[in-house]
DNA sequence: GAGTATTTTTGACTCTAAGTCGAGACTATC
DNA sequence: GATAGTCTCGACTTAGAGTCAAAAATACTC
């Protein structure tokens, strides 16, 4: 606990995004909360996070907290937003870096769902604890955003995909339908896929492509990485 | 000084952008920066800025900084990044939260230039330190990339100004030049910009019509204005 | 005061990417 | 062999931006 007038605490927190399917048909949007254990908001939710350890990066204490809350790799990190007014921790001042990513929803199907670990779907959260609420918001703003013009969806599917799957991720986050003719021809223009050449078969109807993620650095367009494009803040192809 | 253990310290920069008339007609790109005069990059050029206070937010934080530095006051203020490699600062852990910003080209024409002040070309700057070449770097590419799918060209103009002027805006900064005729109509089919009525006379050839920036939020499109659309984080429109 | 230089302003045409929509292709199942 | 149900493809439409040149309006020159 520190006396307002001393130098603020530096924590990290992250909004993991995943696609899981639920009872119906179609899979939908949640992030995993963590229960507090102490005050302040003791018993309250919040995002997963911890104060930054002495020698370690911001990305990296990101992706040891998604580790340690899921199990999980990323598939997709980047910084969203440094959050510091000086009111949003009663008792001390406390600056929170936040990252946002992405998880495969298969990998994230076999998750522990321990006692202080549990997924929410993103658009019903509880009231979480700090300014928790506010920063998902933000998060689901720029996950919609960026969805639009860079190609980041993949991250939520494995490493080949039907494009009805990978369509089915815009549409589920977008919330709206999307004509599937439409996004196969600007999908193939875009290069940011491409065939493997194998079908998936096993459906009752003709069996679709499977396509890959473009790994190409020409393919990805110019959005946002980050100050520099570290292999960090890039989609790991393979867990 | 703090050991490698500690908690780290907690800084805020500020990149300041401002549009400069020059010897030849084109007005050019600058950034104010200040000397430094105690280790570590003693007498070498540095962003402004400094510790966080206490109990200020971030962004009064780096709107501080900017009056202290310039005398002016931002027309944009956004924040950029939070940098926090462990080895950007030798001896000490520092994670500096960077904020970027406008100011209107005829009121930095009048700053105080002083002994440890100084504006440098945006393209063309020292070796800076730290890892602020790198920062200015990611800067210049945010103002250039959110230049063309939002609206802030005009944070470096006065209050009216002319559909030359602003377009010079966007050929000084994205470094190409413009169809006078389809910028028109772009800007006035956005709504960002409407006509004040009056017209610059005095120019040698036919007067062009003045027009002002529409605060209507409904006209700013969907762009990111950070986790809230506060004021302090808006255009100011009168200085 | 008429002509010239210069930039503003307007409008027509073209080009590209995306939205719309429907028909044909292909597999599993009945 | 027929049927159900997607996948895949192609034609047409629409919206927005790029291209380009002509008309409009002022100050300056002679």
């Amino acid at each position: 606990m520190t006396s307002p007038d001393e130098q603020p605490t530096l924590a990290v927190s992250t909004v993991i995004f995943t696609l899981q399917p639920n009872d119906s048909a179609t899979p939908e949007l949640r992030i995993p909360l963590v229960k507090r254990i102490r005050n302040p908001f003791a018993n309250q939710w919040a995002l997963p996070g911890g104060p930054l350890a002495a020698s370690e990066d911001l990305a990296d204490s990101a992706s040891r907290t998604l580790r340690e809350t899921t199990g999980l790799e990323p598939r997709y990190l980047e910084q969203l937003y440094a959050f510091g007014d000086p009111a949003r921790s009663p008792g001390e001042r406390v600056v929170s870096i936040v990252y946002w990513a992405l998880v495969a929803g298969d990998e994230a199907a076999q998750v522990f769902d321990s006692e202080n670990v549990a997924w929410f779907r993103a658009d019903d959260l509880p009231q979480l604890a700090f300014d928790h609420n506010l920063i998902v918001d933000y998060a689901l703003w720029r996950l919609r955003t960026k969805l639009e013009y860079s190609r980041i969806a993949h991250g939520f599917l494995g490493d080949t995909f039907t494009l009805a799957a990978l369509r089915e991720v815009y549409e589920v986050i977008l919330q709206r339908p999307i004509d599937a003719g439409n996004f196969r021809r600007t999908m193939e223009a875009s290069g940011v896929i491409v065939p493997t050449g194998e079908r998936l078969t096993g459906t009752r109807h003709r069996p679709p492509q499977l396509y890959r993620y473009n790994a190409e650095p020409e393919s990805q367009g110019e959005f946002d990485l980050g100050p520099r494009s570290r292999p960090m803040l890039t989609v790991k192809e393979t867990a």
